[in-house]
DNA sequence: GAAAATTTTGCAACCGGTTGCAAGGATATC
DNA sequence: GATATCCTTGCAACCGGTTGCAAAATTTTC
């Protein structure tokens, strides 16, 4: 159906050779030759089948973009920057959503199947075992919004969570609480326990403040109210929570609310991630913002170098969080 | 580097063909021979590779999910289930980002490249000169969340955006409010200037309430709170408004909450998708409810038709909305 | 058990490109 | 102007599969 290469060669009068060194770059064409084969191809229309050339060449500029964070609100401006990105450097992200029963096994054979030359595992709650998977294959991986410690020679980018747990304790330290809750996804969730582990460490140090901690069943704000309602109507919550995430963070806000506490002052909470949400006037949740574009940018960056040297030595990339002050957090005490 | 059927083949000692065959449905191979390729390929770990069948079948399977709503957050949703109802089905979607400078003509050739066997627009602002693009490549294309009076023969899924707004009218209308406002987004998108077609015929009939309307500068939240602190402050504001999607709907809100005025004892407000957040608690926007599921399930359905029978009849599938009850508006009142 | 009908298999050409190699042309050198 | 050098071009093989066709193998029929 589509113009191809002979019939752009036989318009021209030239050899498919010619046509194909037309369209590449560097290639050995005169520049009459070009434009004769230029002129073919405008009048005809055809443009090169990417899929054909990836055939001989072994490269597609398929990039997998493999997640299961379809739920969380703040992995939509991740897709953004992330597609962007790709798309910037000439790349195509073919999406795989890691919902439900689709096995890595499944995905990965997937993307042997389409040639993808690299994948990108776009969260942080990915099994280990899929590291294994892609290295077994030859494609190189990078994983975004993952756990150093996990695979300490794969390609990684974004936070140290169990850094931005221990920042997040020494803020609410900072302020003068002097009982302080930490409110995690779920208990499982290698992020939560990360930014747990943090936190607790750093509350360890002053054993003359009161530390307790809960979890949510799932990162949702369904979830993040629900445990906050549990741990407001059974009596002796702590004066501050630190919300392992923002969509925890703002379902625990709304539990206040409907419980009749006024933020900051009866209570205080604390995000991490900042979402758009976050910022809006009507929630205005103090938090702790991932630099997402740092991350997404180093993450392609990361990407394009391992396609480039394929031999590139692995690479972590961490990136500090900041402290976005909004209005659920009472001021820092004065020293 | 990957496994390639020939090796399989040597290695089980049958011809390319047979090995070909053994990993297609239908054809014909007796089970000992298919038993036989199928111990090979697992002994070496083959599995075809997708594109170089498309070479001569002239499918990929590759359906390119284009889009330019990469800030709403209502779409999060609309990618996890285009995705997965993709995946589903054996489909892979190339995501397409159209943010910026990419015109319409530049992903077109890409998608072309790539040899998509069809494409999904996603978007209520897509420029209509997209559908000639596709048809002329003879690509199939949805349109999801589109106009019907753009593209009366593409296949189209979506809400009837002026239906749309017309329930609006009248639900606000049943509720006895005497002076009712819309509040747009940007004038110029298709989705709101239906969405105000179909409202302003519906007051029209009712000449004896008063009706006003303005516009936000974008789909965003920010947006929504300017465009509604600039109503407040000139003051003569409406008892109620149509917010022409939530994310404005609820920058109203927060415009409404800054201004010292209560919802909905001083004032009404009716959004357009019912996104996640409006049901958030502390949010609790009263909706009309884009069928979201049913759309994606329709599209997907509608580009399966259409890659099944290439003669496919184009078709347009409008699904209703539903009003759903929260806290922003004031009861119906009594017969 | 032989002939006819049916199924299975392999050959070879093809899908739409790329690329090493050698021949042909153009340019530089003397 | 002849020769050496470099650039351009076409040929043909190849990338990893599929498929029409005919030969081979199997099954059915009588």
């Amino acid at each position: 159906m589509a113009v191809t290469l002979k019939e752009v060669a036989e318009r021209a009068g030239v050899s498919r050779s010619a046509v194909s060194r037309a369209f590449t770059d560097g290639a050995s064409v005169s520049d009459k030759m070009r434009h004769k084969v230029e002129a073919a191809a405008d009048e005809l229309g055809y443009s090169p089948n990417a899929l054909a050339s990836s055939l001989t060449t072994g490269r597609t500029k398929l990039i997998g973009l493999v997640s299961n964070n379809f739920k969380n609100p703040f992995f939509l401006r991740v897709f953004d920057l992330f597609t962007s990105g790709l798309q910037e450097r000439g790349l195509r992200p073919l999406l795989v959503n890691l919902t439900g029963d689709q096995g890595p096994d499944e995905s990965v054979r997937m993307l042997r199947q389409y040639s993808v030359d690299g994948v990108i595992v776009v969260s942080s709650t990915v099994p280990a075992s899929f590291a294994g998977s892609f290295e077994k294959a030859n494609i190189p991986v990078v994983f975004a919004f993952a756990r150093y410690k996990d695979n300490p020679n794969a390609n990684l980018v974004g936070i140290d969570n169990v850094a931005a747990g221990a920042f997040a304790a020494r803020t609410l330290i900072g302020r003068g609480y002097k009982h302080i809750g930490f409110l995690g996804g779920p208990e499982n969730a290698v992020s939560t326990s990360d930014r747990f582990q943090g936190f607790a460490a750093e509350m360890a140090a002053r054993p003359d403040l009161k530390f307790s901690h809960a979890y949510s069943s799932e990162y949702s704000f369904a979830a993040g109210r629900s445990a906050m309602l549990g741990l407001l109507d059974r009596g002796g919550q702590a004066e501050v929570y630190f919300g392992a995430d923002d969509v925890i963070s703002i379902g625990a806000l709304s539990a206040m609310e409907s419980r009749g506490l006024k933020v900051p002052e009866d209570i205080g909470v604390l995000g991490l991630n900042d979402m758009e949400m976050a910022g809006w006037e009507n929630i205005n949740l103090t938090t702790i913002r991932q630099p997402i574009r740092q991350i997404t940018n180093a993450a392609v960056d990361l990407m394009v170098s391992q396609l480039e040297t394929p031999d590139h030595y692995p690479e972590a990339r961490l990136f500090p969080c900041t402290l976005i002050e909004r209005g659920t957090l009472r001021n820092p005490v004065q020293d």
